[in-house]
DNA sequence: GGCATGTGTATTTTT
DNA sequence: TACACATGCC
């Protein structure tokens, strides 16, 4: 077959991507071509007649798979690249798990936990073991979470993770020592995996005596995107993938390191020959991306760094206008640049789909936002969206997941919870009636059908009425309700469910008639329904939060399944404000926001990268060590490399700090460490003349003449 | 005993 | 904002 496309190919990626069999390592700096490249190394695979289902392409976000592959596809023009196994290692984890799992003991449909599912389970476990002492705080149980995944993913002695990055929790290792052991009792008994569990059994599927090889064997060729962000428990899956065939491309950027708190290491990619021997190395160094001025301020940022780097970019792209570093009195006054910038080039025929505004937390565009909205520029947002942390999210979940697994410990306990006058305590006595809690090994559970259920909790609880305080009578019936309604258990009609929902049901007449669930959005109409009331009854905002309910269900309807809702949610959830906006929005046209982690892969024609003082760019949180503070140089280096026309770098020098207890303080930044003088000479320096706008000719004082007249109340 | 409620505190980045 | 912990209430 004729491959046109590789005449496209700069000599480099045409060496990559016609590489033959064997290792390979491509080191590609930013906007070197690499999405290019490894699609079209999949496409050459596939049109030299390896066959899509034994091509295995990992990548660090779904979306970056999905792109990849529709690019290959468009190269072969077949529909091939759509058999091709792609996604997240956690998610071809999952797929595999589902497979050959039961191999290590695991059934087809375990649960995947979440983060925040692993704290809950985290906090239920330490309340149990009671290792907390009174005298002093015991670490959160998001820390306890992250020293847990630490250790996994980085596959060492967590008293050395904890010696190095939570020094903090050092005095309490054993009580540490003890949770750990009693969580993964816990996951084990219930069938719960977390992140690092799929990839614990990944790794050790690889290890297992026959199905190790059929999983390997599986796949001819294996592609991995961003490597320099992979930890070792995932290089260790893919030595234990690689023992026969030795094919296997890695694509990764040294200078764009920035997952460590994900215990990722660049050690893989510098350990990459040693791993895989025999391995062809080919370097990218021709950025088509930016303009000469941008490259060289983003080369000037790693010229200071402490560590050598592999490869300096270069380009052949015409000169263009210097990045601009804009300092700005304060943050407001950041805002009002961004905005009139971003309008300036959409004046002069940049789409605001052209342009993005970067920020290293999440936190950091709130402000930004306030004012884009009262300017009417529709903006999307990326990364810091904790929609499924939110507690109501969640909460509904938890019916979800208490359907598909009734044995689910954490949800139930949940959702006991939110009845009124019961606690914990109430809760555990309540699971225990239920016998959502089994012992080691009580035969298999419910396997989907009414056989299985007759036994299980949720039998129990529709026929056995379990005892809870008067208080939460009614919502123990609701709840009930509910469940049968959603097994469709004694329930005919599926068609009149949405109406008012609580209470009132009576659905008696037809107890032996059809058991057909209801579709699932239908299901979750009805948790809806249920949950409004106790929504209202705990949370002050509810009707915000019930609205986050609507679109859940929303982006349910395309699901058939709801344990593939439940997973498929908990491996990819929405990353952005329009994937849960929903499509309406999709054709406008609008500006990304987007953390700098979020940003990763993505180019724009202007960015802006707004915050960068001290404190926030690097983040405060990072300057414990050297290495934190270069991998934040690493960070603002990525920030940097996505521009290709046109860059923008704001330096608030106040803030304020709005709430703090002691009133309205403000205090004074310094720009950012990393635009020192030799940065510097690469941009175009501007300060922002205070009152760009009429409306911003601010009085220096108030009107004193309110205060004086209140202040009469207490004077006299 | 067990739940509700109040107070102080610490808040990055993501599969 | 949400959690950890303390106190107050039934």
């Amino acid at each position: 077959m004729t491959e046109p496309w590789l005449d496209e190919l700069n000599p480099q990626q045409r060496r990559a991507v016609e590489h033959g069999d064997g290792p390979l390592l491509i080191i590609a700096g930013a906007g070197t071509g690499k999405t290019k490249t490894l699609a079209c190394r999949v496409a050459h695979l596939l049109s030299r007649g390896v066959e899509p289902e034994r091509i295995l392409l990992l990548t660090f976000t779904r979306r970056a798979s999905a792109e990849m592959l529709a690019r290959a596809q468009r190269l072969v023009s077949q529909d091939s690249a759509a058999r091709v196994w792609g996604g997240t290692f956690h998610a071809v984890a999952n797929r595999l798990l589902r497979i050959y799992g039961s191999a290590l003991g695991l059934p087809p449909d375990f649960t995947v936990m979440d983060e925040s599912d692993a704290a809950d389970l985290m906090s239920v476990v330490r309340a149990d073991l009671g290792v907390a002492k009174k005298d002093r705080r015991f670490p959160r149980k998001e820390t306890l979470v992250k020293i847990y995944s630490h250790t996994v993913n980085a596959q060492r002695p967590m008293r050395e993770i904890v010696a190095e990055h939570f020094p903090w929790c050092g005095d309490d290792l054993d009580g540490i020592r003890d949770i750990f052991d009693a969580y993964t009792e816990r996951k084990k008994r219930q069938f719960l995996l977390d992140y690092d569990d799929l990839l614990l059994f990944w790794s050790a599927l690889c290890a297992a005596p026959r199905v190790g090889a059929a999983v390997a064997d599986r796949f001819e060729h294996i592609l991995v995107d961003e490597y320099q962000d992979t930890n070792t428990l995932q290089s260790d899956i893919l030595r234990g993938m690689r023992k026969r065939w030795t094919n296997i491309t890695v694509v990764g950027d040294d200078a764009q390191s920035i997952y460590s708190f994900r215990a990722s290491t660049i050690r893989n990619i510098l350990d990459f020959a040693v791993h895989f021997p025999g391995a062809e190395v080919v370097t990218l160094e021709q950025n088509y991306r930016s303009t000469p001025p941008i490259l060289a301020a983003s080369n000037a940022v790693m010229e200071e760094a402490t560590q050598r780097y592999t490869k300096e970019l270069w380009t052949n792209r015409a000169a263009g206008e210097r990045p601009a570093m804009v300092t700005c009195v304060d943050e407001q006054e950041q805002c009002e640049c961004v905005c009139r910038n971003i309008l300036e080039h959409f004046e002069r025929g940049v789409t605001l789909k052209q342009q993005s505004v970067l920020f290293r937390a999440s936190q950091h565009s709130a402000q930004l936002e306030i004012d884009l909205a009262r300017r009417n520029i529709p903006y999307h947002k990326f990364g810091g969206l904790r929609f499924l942390e939110a507690s109501h999210i969640k909460d509904l979940l938890a019916c979800l997941r208490i359907l598909e697994n009734p044995y689910d410990e954490l949800s139930w306990f949940r959702i006991v919870q939110l009845w009124e006058g019961v606690g914990p305590r109430t809760a555990t006595r309540f699971m225990e009636e239920l016998g959502v809690r089994r012992s080691a090994r009580d035969d298999d559970r419910r396997g989907g059908s009414s056989a299985a259920m007759s036994d299980s909790p949720l039998q129990r609880l529709m026929t056995q009425a379990p005892s809870v305080p008067s208080s939460a009578r009614d919502s123990l019936r609701a709840f009930t309700d509910l469940m049968r309604d959603c097994l469709g258990a004694g329930v005919a009609p599926v068609s009149n469910r949405c109406d008012d929902g609580s209470k009132t049901r009576t659905d008696s007449t037809t107890e032996t008639g059809s058991k057909s669930e209801p579709p699932l959005s239908i299901q979750i109409e009805r948790i809806r329904d249920y949950y409004d009331p106790l929504c209202r009854r705990v949370y002050e905002n509810a009707v915000a939060r019930l609205r986050d309910l609507d679109q859940l269900a929303q982006i349910a309807r395309t699901y058939t399944s709801r344990g593939r809702f439940i997973t498929e949610l908990t491996l990819d959830p929405p990353t952005s404000t329009s994937e849960l906006a929903g499509a309406p929005y999709l054709d406008d046209d609008y500006l990304t926001l987007s953390t700098i982690h979020s940003a990763k892969g993505c180019e724009w024609t202007v960015v802006h990268i707004i915050h960068a003082a001290d404190g926030n760019i690097p983040s405060d949180m990072a300057l414990k060590d050297d290495a934190g503070v270069e991998e934040e140089r690493r960070l603002f280096y990525v920030a940097m490399t996505r521009a290709k026309d046109h860059l923008y770098i704001y330096v608030p020098l106040r803030y304020y700090h709005i709430g703090s207890r002691m009133g309205d303080a403000h205090s004074y930044a310094q720009p950012s460490r990393f635009l020192d003088g030799g940065v510097r000479r690469q941009l175009l320096e501007t300060r922002v003349r205070s009152g760009p706008e009429p409306e911003s000719e601010r009085p220096t004082t108030y009107d004193p003449e309110p205060y004086q007249r209140v202040s009469r109340l207490w004077k006299d």
